[in-house]
DNA sequence: GTGGTCTAGACCACA
DNA sequence: GTGGTCTAGACCACT
């Protein structure tokens, strides 16, 4: 699993690096149980502070996807779930991109169609 | 149209502002040639700072969304559009988003189903 | 409300401070909307990193103690709860101690007191 | 006696399997003169390292809960007493978990409840 | 070797 | 002024 880092983005690298990695399991690329690259190594890898990347495994630990073992680091977990808080944050996080898009002139069937493309590559991955 | 502050949101507030604008259009309560409230007045009734304001309106001028008439200040205007870069941006917001509720266990469907049951309500609206 | 660092112990400064704060809103010294000092004032004011400060305010953040107001900066809230994960985890928390304490030769009375003048101390203070 | 590592926890394992040990003398399940598995054996049977078993058994030494004889290893012994030192330190360890569940929301008689329980197992056990 | 904590200091975004 | 991010580098605990 590769990750990508653009420097220049307006997103914050461990933003860029806690995104990857929940796109790298939905696309089935990281399964449960597996060892991701040690804090250090990922840091010395990209040219960037171990605390980086230490923040955004820290996030995702926080959120379920990861634990620590003892003895391998970060490891890939499946805690994680759609609780009725996540759904709600989640329409409130999509709900002004969408307006954005429909304001826009896109039709709901063109925004729905980009939201089943990406969709369709999670699927059968997991 | 009436705007809710959220100060204590991780969302700057003029991106709050940004937002329930796009939303308001979207909705169909701010139409064309619409004015919105001057800096100065909207500033004062959410004990914020004209910096703030100005801010949100100068970026929705940016994307099209405002226009500025020496008279009567900001007025709604449908100049933004669904270019190739806005879809490729869109895209990429979209991305993790969805990922991330894909590995927490939420179907295609599911999700499709949030995504519409938001869009219906801009539907018939504009 | 004053905080008390204790350099040499083994608890992390990070962990001190947390604890006092949350100790803090159950005696009824910290209420609901209070701002806290800043990060940088706190650490400043005790000689310590302001990154270790915003640890502390983080996890509290995280856990719904605190929330951070965009001008007021870290303020007390009450969102934490205590959910089935919460009551599970202080299970596994207390239970060493107490097992530890009962194999010294104390009785269940003495230690349930000694429980209870703790819970005493916050009673009618919230 | 049957012990559980979980290398995902946040506890150091030598901390694991030294509050085991005592939670297994407060259970009744380890008897003063029982012998403890040699450090050899306890650590292969776990894969992990003849140190974090060292380390663990010298502590609940020094603390009174093992002597060690020269042929039968490790031995369970009662020596651990509640002197004021320790009672102070169970204070200082038990108030904020028990805070922490007071501002959450629990009641008192909640909270010494689940304590109850808990010391109800160690009852009429030694 | 791994992660965990802490420091010192920088620059930026926000209000 | 506030918090947010990132860097560089140190020391420690654990295994």
């Amino acid at each position: 699993m590769l990750l990508r880092i653009e420097f220049e983005s307006d997103i914050p690298i461990y933003m860029q690096i806690k995104n990857q990695i929940i796109e790298g399991i939905a696309l089935g690329m990281l399964k449960e149980g597996d060892e991701l690259p040690s804090i250090r190594q990922l840091a010395t890898d990209f040219g960037i502070n171990l605390h980086t990347v230490k923040k955004a495994y820290d996030i995702l630990k926080d959120e379920g996807f990861l634990n620590v073992h003892r003895r391998k680091g970060y490891v890939v977990t499946k805690n994680a779930t759609a609780d009725d808080n996540f759904i709600e944050s989640l329409k409130k996080e999509i709900h002004p991109i969408l307006a954005n898009a429909y304001c826009r002139g896109m039709t709901q069937d063109e925004i729905l169609r980009i939201c089943k493309e990406i969709l369709e590559q999670f699927k059968n991955k997991v």
